[in-house]
DNA sequence: TTTGCTTATCTTTTT
DNA sequence: GATAAGCAAA
């Protein structure tokens, strides 16, 4: 690239941005081609960051206007981050660049737009939790909820119809191929389906798919939003593209109407979503929706050291869909990952509280080391054991800040401000006082529905009841609140001080901890103009919930919300089956490889070291300790490519009593079967064993017919019949 | 009608 | 180990 073409531009150290040396030929030429479709398939660890950030810089150099380039990323912080990076190479100009979730995008247009639509610009978005709540409701109404056993669950519910939204599928063929057991409810569910829309449309609410959905209605209907925001915008660029599902390529497609200047970044084999309607396959077909895409493959990786390489590579080898790239390291050096069989979850934790201090000890900052796993409650043992160990972390994925009910009564005030006849909210509120129960917050409520002026109708409840004091209580604070214009700061304070009574008569024992919440939820608020921002914010981009701001802290967090990001260390633990993959997906052949593609994402995270988990025995619910086989992703992993970790020896002292003294952690080291392999024709085996065949792999005895033959089912291929005295099947 | 008590049931992943 | 549903008493 010939540099002197280009203006010095003034980043922090005063160098001009040298690109050329900077980058690798292919970052370059994607960092180069200004114009156009253009698709990047980007390994694990292959500098797509890097190639985001230098393409902002060249944009911004070459003389585009900031506030014409739209950056859409899977959080709101890596957009943060990304536009942090590159404004140390071209200067204050990034702050103008749009950039964030599609989600917090869409939910911006839609502010100014969508009247359009028939919605009020201050509509408000619901969460998971508030969308399961309002389907109970409606349910109910319908007189659905009570009807069978087998009637889907709320949360179910929610799964369907969103997946039905975001896969552009009626409801009918969503149950025909993901839920064929529901196919019975049909015809209920799809009344339900349009009670539900038909409700979010008149109390002007919307659902996270509503506001991908609605955007792309208005820009699809109205033109002249199209030609604006074709104006406005003059370069899109997505992150994390295989995440993304039809609908929000679909706006990609119509908000780069009249220029076609769209590039788009990701992995197919880092494809973790697919619960939310994304497909790998979306990423392959981008040339097809953009006529002339250029492609370019990033298939160095820079993050990771061989070893640790080699274990990834193993990892996706075995996937049944071949990817399109092939990684190649350019680091050399470094050890074996490490593998540890902890003796139950507690002995893991203690294995892993001890590394960190080992780590800590010799310098490594905290901020470089994370532990991964598959779901939010793994790491509670994790949790005790640093927290007595006084080692500070923050957690992410799991629990959620506004998931806390105090957070959620607090929040549901706001609502009600913002719409005094949201009857979710309102019976939220109403049943916090004492001697209201279901009956009565519905009464109340159908007389605020025929009431000119509900807040005051409250604030002058007329009823002598017991907790008609309580009411009007409220009401005059509502009111209040609604009349005056003293800012959401005011508001939040005068709000805190009602709640609190309730509060403490609520959480007697745990109160002080509930009021720190509250604390910290109005220190967030104080960043907000007021209570329709700050919802929204919420809702789409909710906050850690221990965010205390420390920064030596270390990192636990689930596989899915690690991604995109890298660490020095990385432990990934709870490595068990039954534990990972997560038992749900265990059924069904493309859940299980997207488990292996969630693990092939949590390995390629870790820079240095990485260490592989799991506890020989768990806790599984209702039944106790059960003894545990390592996931089979890890016995897939060549026993030559890990380093077994021995226990440390201070960790010996704590060890329980009620292990079994012939357990030998050696055992379940992959590569090392010797102990358990059968012999031929043996009868060790029983009807839902778990058991290993050479070719076939993993599979459960379905049936066995004779001494000499078995029927096994294949997690991968299927039932098969085989001859015991022809195959070498192994127990694991 | 509300409330308090018991029991069963599960636990993916997230914008 | 939290949380929802079910049941009996106030």
């Amino acid at each position: 690239m010939p540099g002197d073409e280009h203006l010095p531009m003034a980043n922090l150290s005063g160098q001009p941005v040298d690109f050329a040396r900077d980058l690798n030929p292919e970052q370059l030429e994607a960092v180069e081609t200004l114009d156009g479709p253009v698709l990047v398939i980007a390994g694990a660890g292959s500098g797509k960051t890097r190639t985001l950030v230098y393409r902002v810089a060249m944009l911004i150099h070459k003389g585009v206007d900031p506030g014409q380039i739209l950056l859409l990323t899977f959080t709101r912080k890596a957009a943060a981050t990304m536009l942090e990076r590159a404004s140390r190479l071209v200067g204050e100009k990034c702050q103008e660049v749009q950039g964030g979730t599609f989600h917090a995008f869409c939910n911006h247009m839609l502010r100014r737009y969508a009247p359009r639509i028939g919605y009020p610009n201050n509509f408000t978005i619901m969460d998971r939790g508030d969308v399961q709540d309002l389907l109970r409701l409606l349910a109910r109404q319908l007189g659905l909820a009570g009807s069978s056993r087998t009637f889907p669950k709320k949360g179910a519910l929610a799964t369907i119809f969103s997946k039905a939204a975001n896969s552009h599928m009626d409801l009918v063929s969503i149950l025909e191929n993901h839920y064929p057991h529901l196919l019975e409810y049909a015809a209920a569910l799809e009344r339900l389906s349009n009670v539900y829309n038909q409700y979010k449309k008149s109390h002007a609410l919307m659902d996270y798919d509503d506001l991908l959905i609605n955007w792309r209605d208005i820009l699809l209907e109205c033109e002249d939003v199209r030609r604006w925001i074709g104006k406005r915008i003059r370069y899109i660029m997505v992150d994390e593209y295989q995440d993304t599902n039809k609908l929000q390529a679909e706006i990609v497609k119509l908000m780069a109407f009249g220029h076609n200047n769209v590039m788009v970044v990701g992995d197919d084999s880092q494809s973790i979503y697919s619960f939310r309607g994304a497909h790998f396959k979306n990423i392959l077909d981008f040339p097809r929706l953009f006529q002339g895409t250029k492609i370019i493959k990033l298939e160095k990786n820079y993050r990771s050291t061989q070893p640790n390489l080699d274990c990834t590579n193993a990892i996706i080898a075995n996937a049944r869909q071949k990817f399109t790239k092939r990684l190649v390291a350019c680091r050399s050096g470094g050890g074996l990952p490490g593998l540890y069989v902890a003796r139950d979850e507690m002995d893991q934790a203690r294995f892993v509280r001890q590394k960190v201090e080992d780590l800590l000890t010799q310098g490594i900052e905290p901020t470089e080391v994370a532990v991964l796993f598959r779901a939010g409650f793994h790491s509670y043992a994790l949790e005790t054991e640093l927290n007595t160990a006084g080692i500070p972390f923050i957690k992410r994925g799991g629990k959620r800040l506004v998931d806390a009910a105090h957070i959620k009564d607090m929040l549901c005030i706001l609502r009600i401000l913002i719409n005094p006849l949201d009857r979710l909210s309102c019976d939220r509120i109403f049943l916090l006082i004492e001697k209201i129960g279901p009956k009565t917050a519905e009464r109340i409520f159908s007389n605020l529905l025929s009431s000119q002026d509900p807040l005051d109708l409250l604030a002058h409840y007329p009823s002598k009841a017991k907790w008609a004091a309580h009411i009007k209580e409220l009401g005059a604070m509502l009111k209040a609140l609604a009349e005056s214009a003293t800012g959401l700061d005011h508001a939040m304070k005068r709000i805190e001080s009602w709640y609190t009574p309730y509060l403490k008569g609520l959480y007697p024992d745990d109160w002080p901890r509930r009021q720190q919440e509250l604390t910290q939820l109005r220190i967030l608020s104080s960043r907000y103009p007021d209570a329709v921002s700050l919802l929204s914010d919420l809702a789409i981009d909710p906050p850690e919930r221990n965010e205390t701001y420390q920064r030596d802290s270390i990192c636990l967090s689930t596989m899915h919300s690690a991604k995109g990001l890298e660490w020095k260390v990385v432990f990934i633990i709870s490595l068990a089956e039954g534990r990972f993959p997560a038992p749900a997906s265990t059924q069904q052949v493309d859940a299980i490889e997207e488990e292996r593609r969630l693990f092939y994402v949590a390995a390629t995270r870790a820079k240095d070291q990485l260490f592989f988990c799991y506890p020989a025995f768990i806790n599984q619910s209702g039944a106790g300790l059960l003894p545990a086989r390592p996931c089979r992703f890890l016995e897939e992993i060549p026993g030559n490519l890990l380093k077994p970790c021995k226990p440390h020896e201070t960790a010996r002292e704590g060890h329980p009593a009620h292990m079994p003294d012939r357990y030998d952690t050696r055992a379940c080291i992959p590569g090392n079967t010797e102990h358990n392999e059968m012999p031929a024709g043996s009868s060790g085996f029983k009807v839902g064993m778990r058991v290993r065949h050479p070719i076939f792999g993993p599979g459960r005895i379905a049936n066995i017919m004779d001494a000499k033959r078995i029927k096994v089912m294949f997690d991968v291929s299927g039932e098969k019949t085989l001859r015991l005295d022809f195959t070498e099947l192994s127990i694991i």
